[in-house]
DNA sequence: CGCCAGGACGCCC
DNA sequence: GGGCGTCATGGC
């Protein structure tokens, strides 16, 4: 990654990223596509700070209205701009599979997001789709003002009073986290930082949290790349291309193999 | 109408 | 330990 300051804008140069496969490949669902000049343009957010990102080309961006002290110190760790996606491409790409699905989608990142938000957000997931896990997203986040609410915030409410959220059965279960995580019981920063046997168990400790869910937490909201979270599509991939195993060399970050895979399926049937 | 969606729970054996 | 019905909601 190499940018530039541009008065209030920054312009990045990356040519391992693209904003649709990225921003809109079911790994965050806060960032809205749009309406612009340029090729794609998104605006989200992370934490308490909003931002607006414009793609112009294949490798081009606009980080808008954004200090260079906000994007080395958030944004770029965001989008996860240390790591050589290049590197990682090439090395999955000696697996035939693998291979195509980094072709087709070579501009996924896997994003650092909040492990609070990923949390209730992969809660509300399941057995769901993604434009309606969004829409419940967006419900949530304008009952609080725009932002994301806070463990305290949540851990006030009770199913009924979330019945705005049309979640369905899942209002238990964001209660049982929000209750679980603001007392402290559950330690998001603590788990983290755990074995990953260790942090798949805390977090299934929670009502509504298995083990795609608790995948999903570990590799979107704490950034564990060896988690490897198995959806109804990725066991389409598994069944169809992988009947011997996953590739033991990829194992370490199967769960970046596991986004150009998901992304790769889902296109094909479409 | 039925089927499916980035699943998990409760109960059964 | 695995198998199966059920759980809200909405789009097709």
């Amino acid at each position: 990654m190499e940018y530039t300051i541009k008065g209030n804008d920054i312009h990045v140069f990356e040519p391992d990223l693209d904003l649709d496969e990225t921003l809109d490949c079911g790994q965050a669902f806060r960032w809205k596509k749009a309406e612009s000049e340029y090729f794609s343009e998104y605006t989200g957010s992370f934490l308490n700070d909003s931002l607006r990102i414009s793609q112009l080309d294949k490798e081009n961006f606009i980080f808008h209205n954004t200090s260079e002290e906000d994007f080395l110190r958030k944004w770029s760790d965001y989008f996860d701009f240390a790591t050589d996606y290049s590197a990682l491409k090439t090395a999955f790409s000696q697996d035939e599979t693998l291979a195509a699905a980094c072709k087709f989608a070579g501009g996924i990142r896997l994003l650092r997001q909040d492990s609070w938000e990923c949390l209730i957000s992969f809660i509300i997931s399941q057995n769901n789709n993604i434009p309606r896990i969004k829409g419940i997203i967006d419900r949530l986040c304008e009952h609080y003002g725009g932002k994301f609410p806070t463990p305290l915030q949540l851990a006030a409410e009770t199913p009924d009073s979330l019945s705005y959220l049309r979640s369905g059965f899942r209002s238990k279960y964001i209660c049982d986290a929000a209750g679980r995580v603001a007392s402290g019981e559950t330690d998001l920063n603590a788990i983290a930082e755990m074995p990953i046997e260790d942090a798949r168990k805390q977090l299934k400790m929670i009502l509504g949290v298995g083990p795609k869910v608790a995948e999903c937490v570990l590799l979107f909201g704490m950034h564990r790349v060896e988690a490897f979270p198995i959806d109804v599509w990725i066991k389409r991939v598994l069944a169809q291309y992988y009947p011997e195993g996953f590739p033991e060399f990829a194992k370490d970050n199967a769960g970046i193999a596991q986004q150009y895979l998901f992304h790769y399926i889902r296109n094909l049937s479409e």
